[in-house]
DNA sequence: CCGGAAATTCCCAATTTTTCCCACTTCCCG
DNA sequence: CGGGAAGTGGGAAAAATTGGGAATTTCCGG
């Protein structure tokens, strides 16, 4: 179960160097690969390779005549990369994943359960801001018995 | 179920120590984890690890695919920790949520019933004054018939 | 088809960070 | 006034991050 932010700093090669709290439960202690993707609210995600697997595939099996669905294929399966951690327990974000999500120097590395989610630091704090100032207004239907 | 205030002050390297008085009902004598993570009101929420546990399983609920409910999610979810207490009973607040939650030198440690707040000590000053200068102005709809 | 330049990948090593533990001081209670 | 517990600060060992360097591969141009 994955939770918890990163602040990270990409080096000059745009090298993601993932944590360790984060790497272990993610690659299974390195042996795993994972599969970085796009998603529609501009930032990346970062799945296990395995616990990807039956996302596609159903993203794979949606009906692909109805035209609302195809932007969503195109997006998760069409950015989808297969990738392996280096010897430090690093990623290489590819130029197109990095151009898509508008990653910059920093970047935030964030739990989501099954996934992690990878933002540019400041969509991030503006993603926060909007959420932290915007009060009630921002509570979705189905929500305002929610507590804590 | 958890109530009283302390003011607390954190040391060098970020570590606040949680006094006695607070730290044996919340984690049990030591043997039970805890939860750190977000509150949309710029404070951090304070959780025995089994009480947190059913209020994530309800965050991770909700529609993935309907984007009202997503940044709720990456607040809860997406900075939540597991830490357990140092050998002196004390939490080492990661940058990431000291951060989120503007902390400082001084926080305020606040029950909730079944979780604390912690507060940078300036933020919860504020947060009285308003409510105190307010007056019934910040009244919300259906507290009007509350009686203490 | 061959040579050279550039980019990529892999790996090593130093520095920085983190974590854990110990010791001292202070406060409270007996 | 003494004993004990709690709070505070510091330090050393271990681990992790960071940066760089070298070798290999790839891509063009000759």
């Amino acid at each position: 179960m994955f939770q918890g932010a990163s602040q990270i700093s990409l080096d000059a090669k745009g090298r993601l160097a993932v944590p360790t709290r984060v790497r272990d439960p993610l690659t299974q202690g390195g042996t795993v690969p994972v599969v970085l993707t796009a998603h529609p609210d501009r930032c990346l995600l970062l799945y296990p390779a395995p616990s990807w697997e039956p996302v596609r595939a159903r993203v794979m099996a949606f009906p692909s005549l109805d035209p609302a669905f195809n932007p969503w294929k195109r997006l998760l399966v069409g950015f989808a990369e297969e990738l392996t951690l280096d010897g430090s327990g690093r990623l290489l974000l590819s130029p197109e994943l990095r151009a898509f999500a508008g990653v910059g120097r920093q970047v935030m590395l964030v739990g989501q359960g099954n996934y992690y989610e990878i933002w540019d630091r400041e969509r991030w704090e503006q993603q926060l801001d909007r959420l932290t100032s915007g009060g009630s207004a921002t509570t979705p239907p189905g929500m305002e018995s929610f507590s804590l």
